[in-house]
RNA sequence: GGAGGGGUGGCCGAGCGGUCAAUGGCAGCAGACUGUAAAUCUGCCGACGGAAGUCUACGUAGGUUCAAAUCCUACCCCCUCCA
């Protein structure tokens, strides 16, 4: 039984799954079917690129952008300097100023193909949190904010318990977190008028603190609202795979991985990521539900990578995906390695897999071979030289598996 | 500062002088079945080498021993209790 709103966005946002948690649903819907308010969303600067684990509150924010409302989204890059200590079992490590300051600029990049920024109307705001977190002195931080938060309400943050419980190290560096982003919550509350936070579940304990701490020192009414936490069917952390995490970034996500990642979902899965992750219509997801998961699949990937990489990466995508699974053509897009005639005869399957990156030692590869993984043009490979009639044209395509291959082409 | 416990392969976790490149589980890779899914089953899963074998690995540095992940010493780090 789905509540009933006023406001377009939670409407929407309830309807696709979007919804978690918040600190009080009516009067927020209440609060933003008056008009336009601003609201944010922060990430922290742990890497050079977002990941899909970030999506879903990106999406949260996007959706409300669409509506209407002015999104404001947060880098870490001071926040960053401590640590979220939150649901990990290990510190986060220290992250050198040169590290940092290429984390800031790739979350801020992550950022852009999901939010419009700019000045007008609801145009979205980028702002790093080290502008005021930089600034902070110790002894007037303790005595303006410090005061705030007693400590038996710190410790009983599920965040915190779950390290005490555990017996997992945890500093008073990381103890401070907390009061870190609810500062920054009460920061931009007061300089970009945000009323609403929102954010991944395991923030909800940081951003309720940020509620309440904008109660008490500014008697205003701020309010949560956070995305759940998604794992896939078969229960497993969402956007990780083997290699870590699917980067939002092209630079560290190929396009391609990228869209297989997406192609690659379980079947149960379909319908639900259609609705949290793609702007289809719900009538829409609906009807690809009830047809062929696999096409449904594809729709979702396409609508994934478009909205990331741009509709542009996808004639590209689909070519070497049907270069690689339908015996299509030699697709541009399917990278190449370029074998030095002086090969011939003399270099192995072995080395080809090695020096092209399929495999990363020279033991990896012979056990592709002896398992049988190892193709070239399709046919399962011997450990054996390399010779001219593996080519044909100049051209041979090289399989690790039957998902990863690439063109090894003779050069000239 | 004191007492005790602990640091093992991507993770968890056995081993506590030789048979340990290190049991087991998870993750991963490949094969079979399928649908580029899940589940299941099979094989693989440090590097080099065709192989025999060689090398590098059990917090760090030394030492004892024919032989050390296993014993000793110092140091570093983590946890618990005490001050």
């Amino acid at each position: 039984m789905s509540p009933s709103f006023r406001s377009s966005v939670l409407q929407e946002a309830w309807a696709r799954g979007l919804i978690h948690q918040s600190t009080d649903l009516g009067r927020l819907d209440a609060r933003l079917a008056e008009g336009p308010v601003s609201l944010y969303l922060g990430c922290d600067a742990t890497a050079e690129s977002l990941h899909v684990g970030h999506l879903l509150p990106i999406m949260l924010l996007r959706l409300f952008q669409k509506h209407g409302y002015r999104p404001v989204a947060l880098v870490g890059g001071g926040t960053s300097k401590i640590g979220d200590p939150s649901f990990r079992n290990t510190a986060r490590p220290i992250l050198s100023e040169e590290a940092l300051s290429k984390n800031v600029a790739g979350v801020r990049r992550s950022y852009e193909p999901y939010i419009r920024f700019g000045t007008a109307g609801n145009d979205g705001k980028l702002v790093d949190n080290a502008e005021w977190l930089d600034r902070l002195e110790y002894i007037p931080f303790l005595r303006d904010i410090g005061q705030h938060f007693p400590v038996g309400r710190l410790l009983s943050l599920d965040s915190v318990k779950q390290k005490l419980d555990n017996n997992l190290p945890f500093s008073f560096l990381e103890f401070n977190y907390p009061l870190l982003q609810a500062y920054d919550f009460l920061e931009l509350a007061r300089r970009e008028h945000c009323v609403l936070q929102i954010g991944g579940s395991d923030q909800w304990g940081n951003i309720v603190s940020g509620v309440e701490l904008i109660r008490r020192m500014d008697q205003q009414e701020a309010f949560a609202l956070t995305t759940p936490l998604l794992t896939t069917a078969s229960g497993a952390k969402m956007g990780k795979t083997a290699q870590g995490a699917v980067w939002l970034r092209p630079e560290f996500c190929a396009p391609f991985e990228f869209w297989q990642y997406w192609r690659n979902v379980e079947d149960q899965d379909v319908g639900r990521f259609l609705r949290l992750f793609t702007e289809l219509s719900l009538e829409k997801i609906a009807d690809l539900e009830s047809s062929d998961v696999n096409a449904a699949k594809v729709v979702l990937a396409d609508q994934v990578t478009g909205l990331t990489h741009g509709q542009g990466a996808l004639p590209e995508i689909h070519q070497a995906v049907q270069a690689l699974f339908y015996g299509g053509e030699a697709a541009e897009s399917v990278p190449t390695f370029s074998v030095p005639p002086t090969w011939l005869g003399k270099k192995t399957i072995v080395d080809l897999l090695v020096e092209s990156g399929l495999c990363t030692s020279r033991g990896e590869a012979r056990r592709l071979i002896r398992g049988g993984g190892a193709y070239m043009n399709d046919q399962a490979v011997q450990e054996e030289t390399l010779e001219a009639r593996h080519f044909s044209e100049g051209k041979a395509k090289v399989s690790a598996g039957k998902k990863r291959a690439l063109y090894a082409c003779l050069q000239s």
